[in-house]
DNA sequence: CGCGTTGTTGAAAGTGATCAATGTCGGTGG
DNA sequence: CCACCGACATTGATCACTTTCAACAACGCG
């Protein structure tokens, strides 16, 4: 089993960021300031992010997988995005809608007041560069998302949830082909707007066509990932 | 009739965007070197752009509203947001999916090579944090989008849909209720993921309600706008 | 072992898509 | 001015798919 060591201090995640998200010449006072603006939140398994609603929030996800979901007026998520370790995201305050970052495993977030980070950012302009580019690739990946929900049956948002997992989660056996969801089916079935009874069907018509194998109840096996993409439909793996 | 006079020079266009997304402050060379990269396109009704799908094209729409659409395999269209006059957007070049911006009436689209700007934002942060802005509110508009395509029914689709119309084209009558559609019902059903069929039956039973009268194939009059939004859902207006 | 939670399966109802026919508007040419 | 044409819109009937409601099975845990 892989074991991944997940980011326990606020300098390990910080130096993750700074590795991923800073170009090497960033000068040294930046960092420092950064650093001293960052601050670490563990967030358990399933557990929703509870920070401070009334501001935007500059997230960077040091481990773990973590959603980003709209919460409706009854409380039910709406999937608005992934986001996996190393990625950065802004978390905005709560609007028309309220965001919340929900963690799929144990995760930890770094995370900066957007608004502290203001005057930074006027005199180092690698900050708003890097700011733009994480906005820039969540706005694509939010795009690629509304195509996929626009007019997809429930097989095709099932095939392409699974393809898109495996991804993800190359925390697979050996084979590459085996991985553990580690969600339950409502999860799953929030993430793709359907029902947990039309997950749970699309996953045995799935195993019927042997395209996918499940051991357990967690595990999943895409036997034929080849087949299974031609049933993801046209927009096929939505990154 | 309001009249709204078109944005026809590049050197329009270009104050109008300068104008809007420049600071005040901004150095008058970055100003002229911007200039000279900006070129103007006029984009008849309901015409495609027709850019370099193999570069990302910063846009400012000048006049007229726009929407960005995702073409699928089929080539039908499926739209991500909508664009009026005065916005910013980013269309990236094909990728996944392919993006296009579609005129709902006549526009001017002036539109910069986001390649080009590189140099122009290493030495100008104002650049920016400009795209930085643009980017970040196409992003809150998508992901709203997203929530509101999720799980909505024909209905909400089509109420909301009417709502979010009426913000925008303003070019209503005195009694500002009446709106003139400057779209087929197919391109209202392409623009909500419906049919046509679904789209005239809503409008059916919206004015059978009460809600709507519709005077004109074009005109849809929004008889009651509370007993309305209360049919377009919880998410109501999609901003 | 029993119980609660989670997952699967079946039958019925609801919703939108599809197919097909008819209706309406706007323009063109007689 | 009117008849006709073609594009667009509406309406109806049917079909496919998803949800809903309900029962049951499987697993994990005390």
């Amino acid at each position: 089993m892989r074991f991944e060591r997940a980011a326990v201090t606020v300098n390990e995640a910080f130096d993750r960021f700074a590795g991923q998200h800073l170009p090497a010449g960033a000068p040294a006072a930046l960092v420092h300031q950064l650093r001293a603006l960052a601050s670490l939140h563990s967030l358990p398994r399933r557990q929703m992010s509870r920070f401070d609603v009334t501001r935007d929030h500059l997230v960077f996800v040091a481990s773990g997988p973590t959603k980003l979901v709209a919460l409706d007026a009854a409380g039910s998520e709406q999937i608005v995005a992934f986001q996996f370790g190393g990625d950065c995201l802004i978390l905005p305050r709560e609007g028309l809608h309220a965001y919340r970052l929900v963690a799929i495993r144990a995760a930890s977030l770094l995370v900066f007041d957007a608004e502290a980070l203001r005057p930074l950012e006027q005199r180092a302009p690698v900050l708003n560069e890097m700011i733009a580019r994480c906005t820039l690739a969540a706005l694509q990946r939010t795009r690629a998302n509304l195509v996929a929900m626009g007019r997809r049956s429930a097989t095709e948002r099932v095939a392409s949830f699974l393809l898109s997992m495996r991804e993800i989660e190359q925390v697979a056996q050996a084979d590459g082909r085996t991985l553990t969801l580690e969600m339950t089916r409502k999860e799953i079935a929030d993430c793709l707007g359907l029902t947990v009874e039309t997950v749970s069907r699309q996953f045995s018509k799935l195993r019927d066509l042997g395209l996918i194998a499940t051991p357990s109840r967690t595990q999943v096996r895409l036997s034929d990932p080849v087949r299974l993409a031609a049933q993801a439909g046209a927009f096929a793996p939505a990154a």
